[in-house]
RNA sequence: UGGGGCGUAGCCAAGCGGUAAGGCAGCGGCCUUUGGAGCCGCCAUCGUUGGUUCGAAUCCAACCGCCCCAACCA
């Protein structure tokens, strides 16, 4: 069980904006806080009295060094810092130069309030560290009610006290910050504050990194800002409004949070896990269908001119409980462009002149003939004969007529199919690490180039016709497909590549075992 | 040069004194009407050095490497 709670301490920051679409995305994931949302600005009235209470026992105190005072008093990480001239102030002067610093008395920037710790701390973040400062912005949630507000480091541990919060998690970097998140705890008193369950506690772990992409904010927002990517829900994007509209499932994500575990050691996970767990997901369940993305067309010379015969398929081979679906077939067909070669390899088993495949769920089919552009030398259309006798039968070994084709390719109808837009997407950075191989220029130069294309003329079996945005399916022997939540409709579908399918072809060819 | 953290295979990660789980990636094979899925097999002496112990990834010491900290950010 856990609360989700909002740490706006700052109004300045612009997290208003990302505040809904945090609870949307969180909640998306599948997290359940239940009624229990909260703000750090819900507190600040208790957090004022708290501060008040430190002032009156002497354990902070109105401080009118300026920032550029403040850092140079601090020290340096090898020297002690020096006390503030402001740091014996008596308390009833702090109490009333508070109220006062609340009251809008002074200038931004003038005075803070500062625990009273020790400057000479090894631990910078316990020299007098500033528990309030003045701010003259418009609070998203307060509005103009307050101009001093409370630091992260002060008001955290005490919301967390508050809610009754056992374990507070968070990232490595506030490791050094828990000596003062104990710090605050020890020295605020209050029967509030003395939860059933005791003390919270916080305890640090890393965060989570993968790799060919960037996880920081600052980054991602140069990302959205420059335009190397289309917002903040990009594809793209490693953010969960990215990987949502993308068409990565909740659980896949959630198993793959699960699988790599949680530690203390900096890690960069291989995006390549996370893209194996999104496929374990999808394979089980996704829906099967036929999608020419690069359409090469076919035509059967014997078949029958205007027959059409409806082919009864598995919708998922993994689940017999999906059940089939029909799809039409007849002699005008598309096939992928790659599924044919003119010349084809060793180790190519698809379509080629004189050689036979299987069309999936229908004949096997064998190409006579290529027809070409006569000015380009483009490839047009292949003329190709079936074998009636090799009909799919809704099943394995059906209507082989004892024959062994070596490879089973994906078709349409040209008669009956359905336009589409699809969108491949690929690695936003080109690089594992994208900061270190950028060398002299910044990460954006490691931006991958070709990590979206589009493809605009792509032929579906007519059954994806009516498919509803954010539905998700496989296209056999390509991937997992996500219909645009935004951009896809009836009458014009548009679909994103979630993940490819492995693609041992593909890999057989990169290592150039292919030839011979 | 101060403080905090971390170092187990290319990448994650178990292990907590009794002789290195699991996953991803990779490689080899089987199977296959998705070159998908599935199945089988291969793939580490635990940063280094010394010590304690019958026995150490696990305890101790020193060293090496990497990350974080000097916002009135979170």
């Amino acid at each position: 069980m856990f609360n989700l709670r909002f740490d706006d301490t700052n109004p300045a920051a612009e997290e208003e904006e990302f505040v809904e679409s945090i609870i949307d995305d969180v909640r998306w994931l599948g997290a359940d806080w239940g009624d229990r949302l909260f703000f750090a600005s819900d507190y600040f009235d208790r957090l004022w009295a708290f501060a008040l209470q430190l002032v009156e026992t002497g354990k902070a105190y109105v401080c009118d060094l300026s920032p550029d005072e403040i850092r140079s008093y601090r020290g340096t990480l090898t020297q002690p810092g020096r006390d503030s001239p402001y740091r014996e102030r008596p308390a009833k002067d702090s109490l009333e130069l508070f109220q006062r610093m609340k009251a809008g008395e002074f200038p931004e920037g003038a005075r803070t309030l500062r625990a009273k710790i020790d400057m000479a701390s090894p631990n910078l973040n316990l020299r007098d560290p500033v528990l309030y400062r003045i701010l003259y912005a418009r609070h998203h949630r307060t509005g103009d009610r307050w101009c001093v507000y409370p630091m992260y480091d002060y008001a955290h541990p005490l919301c967390d006290a508050l809610e009754g919060i056992t374990h507070s998690l968070c990232t490595l970097e506030y490791a050094d910050h828990r000596p003062l998140y104990d710090w605050v705890l020890d020295n605020v008193e209050s029967p509030a504050l003395s939860g059933v369950r005791g003390r919270p506690r916080q305890i640090e772990f890393a965060r989570l990194r993968a790799s060919h992409t960037v996880m920081s904010k600052r980054k991602l927002r140069r990302l959205v800002e420059e335009g190397l990517v289309d917002g903040w829900d990009d594809p793209r994007m490693p953010t969960i409004a990215g990987l949502r509209r993308r068409g990565y499932p909740p659980e896949a994500i959630r198993s793959f949070c699960e699988q790599i575990g949680v530690a203390r050691s900096d890690s960069v996970v291989d995006l390549a896990f996370l893209e194996h767990c999104v496929r374990q997901d999808l394979n089980r369940w996704a829906p099967r269908a036929m999608a020419v993305l690069r359409p090469l067309k076919v035509t059967l010379a014997n078949y029958p001119r205007d027959q059409v015969e409806w082919m009864e398929i598995e919708s998922n081979p993994e689940d017999p409980a999906a059940g089939t679906r029909r799809v039409p077939f007849c002699g005008e067909l598309y096939i992928e462009h790659d599924d044919f070669l003119e010349d084809p390899p060793g180790k190519f088993f698809r379509l080629a002149p004189g050689r036979e495949v299987r069309l999936k769920g229908a004949y096997i089919v064998k190409c006579e003939g290529v027809v070409k552009d006569e000015l380009t030398g483009r490839i047009r259309e292949l003329r190709c004969t079936f074998d009636p006798a090799t009909r799919s039968e809704g099943g394995e070994g059906a209507g082989s007529a004892g024959r062994k084709v070596k490879a089973t390719i994906h078709w349409v109808s040209a008669r009956h199919c359905v336009p589409a837009v699809v969108r491949l997407y690929d690695n936003l950075f080109l690089a594992a690490d994208p900061e270190q191989a950028a060398g002299e220029r910044d990460f954006t130069a490691n931006v991958n180039p070709g990590s979206l294309e589009v493809l605009t003329d792509c032929r579906l079996e007519p059954t994806l016709a009516n498919a509803s945005p954010g539905s998700r399916y496989q296209f056999l022997r390509q991937g997992y497909f996500h219909a645009d939540p935004v951009d896809c409709r009836e009458g014009r579908l548009v679909f994103n590549r979630i993940v490819s399918l492995r693609d041992t072809w593909a890999r057989v060819q990169k290592t150039g075992n292919a030839i011979g």
